[in-house]
DNA sequence: CGCGGATTTGACATAGTTCAATTCGAGTGG
DNA sequence: CCACTCGAATTGAACTATGTCAAATCCGCG
């Protein structure tokens, strides 16, 4: 993140008006179009959470959004015997909570994984910007397409193997802009956090990892991780 | 689309307006308020598939979103390898498709366990009525957000083990009116599609069964499953 | 009554867990 | 700059729940 400036400051005027992604952040999305002195009133808030900070927690009322501008979340539920479920990791760009949109509380909680910076949405005012902008209201309705996709695609992982659920996993942290040889991915979460995600051992997502390095497939020094051979990580997948 | 077995009754009026379950039904409400005229127009079809009949499959277009009167549904995904990941069983009442609202095309297929009834609305109705009325949105909104609990209890589920899947879901199928002691469950789904669902194989359910019964928990005699000690099964669960 | 698919049972194989021991690595202080 | 330290990650060895394969039994239906 090129941030040093930590701003949990609220802006005088509505922040996403002068946000440099107001193009493409949900936040953007909703004031534009809307009149200034409307847009003036939607009260969005730019927070910075702490490295191991709830964000929010599951049947905390649903009142806000959040969408990530820097570091990373996970979002959990806790079974009962007391371990976390990881449900899914969040990075820049992407959105936490939406699933709340149809409830009046979260059904799981959120927690930075290391300092994160994030900008806090209004539920109501993404509600009723549903029924005044047909645009935002499908863009609202294709991330919760995405959500449906991304659970039905952890389903289908934990039906697979460890290789190929670790496999998998890492293809899908691949951004599209790496090419696809000797890419970097940057895991923003521990072996262990990994593991919860994965319904496996830590032990497992180790053996693993040693296993892709043998075989030439990739290359882990801690939290960076170099795709050696992303195709064969797609296949394996 | 297989739809040579599948006989259209189509009636005359638009079949909601003189339905007897109108004040529960989708159907019901998506026409409940409207004026004459207009809800004579909602297309609105009662169809009956035969067993083993698909009623959508992956990658069709969504146009169609659909409410069960009778019988059974299965909904499910094929894998690479060819097996079907079982997503959902559908009984009478529930609805099947709507997941796709907020897509183009169905990501899975549904095909009948057995001669069942539906009544077939066209998705076009649903998304436009969200916005004339708020009563019908939040039904709809509250639809998803059950599907989103159904999805994330899949994924605790299948973190558990066999025999507190088996426990989970017979629970899930004990009917809120039937007296704790002695409910007795019917199965609409094979042991092979619950397996399927449970992610097990079925002899691992057959043997959970087994052992239920030898607990004195349960008593099954084929598709019917008689609950003998449900505070049992909900401690195993 | 007997056929054929579905279910159950048995014996064995194995992927992944668990527990214990070792190594790594990022901070920290001298 | 080098030793410490402490948690995180890795490795090893034994265990276990569940899968696999094969055989036996059940059950609905013609």
């Amino acid at each position: 993140m090129s941030t040093s400036q930590q701003s949990t400051a609220v802006s005088a005027s509505q922040p996403c008006l002068d946000c440099s992604r107001k193009s493409r952040c949900l936040g953007g999305l909703l004031v534009e179009g809307m009149p200034a002195d409307q847009a003036a009133t939607v009260a969005v808030t730019r927070m910075v959470v702490d490295k191991g900070e709830h964000l929010y927690r599951a049947d905390d009322k649903a009142d806000y959004l959040y969408v990530v501008r820097g570091g990373a979340l996970k979002t959990y539920v806790s079974s009962i015997d007391g371990n976390e479920e990881i449900r899914g990791f969040h990075l820049a760009e992407e959105v936490a909570g939406l699933d709340a949109i149809c409830q009046p509380s979260f059904r799981s909680s959120a927690r930075a994984l290391s300092r994160t910076w994030v900008c806090r949405l209004p539920i109501t005012a993404v509600r009723s910007r549903m029924l005044e902008s047909g645009s935002f209201r499908d863009r609202i309705l294709a991330n919760l397409g995405r959500e449906f996709d991304r659970l039905n695609g952890m389903l289908h992982r934990e039906r697979c193997t460890a290789d190929q659920r670790v496999a998998s996993f890492l293809v899908s942290q691949l951004k599209s802009d790496q090419t696809d040889e000797h890419a970097e991915i940057q895991l923003p979460m521990s072996r262990v956090d990994l593991a919860r995600y994965l319904d496996l051992a830590t032990e497992t997502i180790s053996r693993v990892f040693t296993r892709l390095q043998a075989r030439n497939i990739l290359r882990s020094r801690g939290a960076v991780c170099e795709v050696v051979d992303g195709d064969a990580l797609r296949a394996l997948a």
